[in-house]
DNA sequence: CCTATTATGTGAGCACGCTCACAATGCAGC
DNA sequence: GCTGCATTGTGAGCGTGCTCACATAATAGG
């Protein structure tokens, strides 16, 4: 069972690698199965053998993208939770830029906002290791009792909603998302501490 | 030029009605073209001849259901402007809660948060109406020098994310998501108040 | 080695949303 | 009324994503 094993990740691979090619040359939608699965050198059906669904393919990407996780800097101290969470933002965004184009069927299914609408669990990975990360951040700063489910529920949908906009940014350097970013997050540290506050 | 006009608008309203009780009844993705044009007595191509998408279908439902614009409650004055957005938004919620089971294509295409990926502009005036009102709310209680593009795209993206998840709320009588919606404007105006105090 | 069993590959075919060439219908001008 | 034009209706058919009954190939048991 070793021949068998390698010809199975090989094919496995080279549906990957001709998924991406189409998907960056043609876009998400305008790619049929069909095309991939020529391009792999397969049949249509052996493709679903690999790969439940079509969007099941790129979300793979993405995960597989987010496999070696990004060294966390050690321990770099930022000054405040703010820059401490733009940069875990933007450290996600920066694995995330080679997809950004053909992001959005990802964000409406494996990163969905709703826990409950995770279709496969694919996509699972990608929503709680950020926020345990994010988790992390907040305990760092001493602000972790004011992060309740809806604090995070919260913190996800304004992370979608700044992907969401980084998919059809137009500005030159996607400097209006970063703007975004920013102020998402900071809106959202200063209601943490309000929250804190009143705790205390 | 009348008969026509009357039996073309009948065709219509048969088409919304046998629509509506069929997404109802059956959920809008278990329910087929053919079904809607069969239960509304017409052919399928028919369908298509007045309106474009399956999707058109459901934002035309959820667009007429705004069509009589709640009464705005005179000028009934509102304590703080967490307590207008709340209601306002709220009041926006009740007109959405028949549809509530069957929201979700409706918020992917037609209340988008990118306002460029608006196919069609039958949806538009969901989002402009709605922030339309938030932005006099504002004026009302002089935040509004806050109320940059970015903090609308913010607002925005909040009230997606609260749809979104009264869409699979469960819980009894979707209290969470008013607790959601409650902690979200709390967040949202006080970020607006703060952005004002350094503006002044 | 040969055979039995399991793993993998195949492509015709299904149901879907949607299109298009054409048929039926309604109405104006005579 | 009849004819000609415009509007509305029709359903076979297209291209999708995806399935399934079957063919093929690989391994394990003897």
């Amino acid at each position: 069972m070793r021949v068998t094993a390698e010809a199975k990740e090989s094919t496995r691979r080279k549906i990957l690698d001709a998924a991406q090619d189409l998907f960056r040359t043609t876009g998400f939608e305008a790619t049929t199965t069909r095309d991939i699965a020529k391009a792999a050198g397969i049949a249509t059906g052996t493709l679903f053998n690999y790969f439940p669904t079509k969007e099941a393919i790129v979300t793979t990407l993405v995960v597989d993208s987010h496999a070696r996780p990004l060294r966390r800097l050690a321990n770099e101290q930022h000054e405040s939770l703010e820059e401490a969470l733009f940069a875990h933002a933007a450290a996600g965004m920066r694995l995330l830029k080679p997809y950004r184009k053909y992001l959005t069927p990802v964000l409406d299914t494996a990163m969905s906002p709703l826990v409950e609408a995770q279709r496969d669990d694919l996509g699972q990975s990608l929503r709680t290791d950020h926020l345990e990360r994010v988790v992390e951040l907040t305990r760092q700063h001493e602000l972790d009792a004011a992060l309740t489910p809806v604090a995070l529920q919260v913190y996800w949908t304004l992370y979608l909603g700044v992907l969401s906009f980084w998919t059809n940014d137009k500005s030159p350097k996607q400097e209006d998302t970063l703007a975004l970013l920013d102020q998402s997050l900071a809106m959202f540290v200063s209601w943490l501490r309000g929250g804190e506050e009143k705790s205390n």
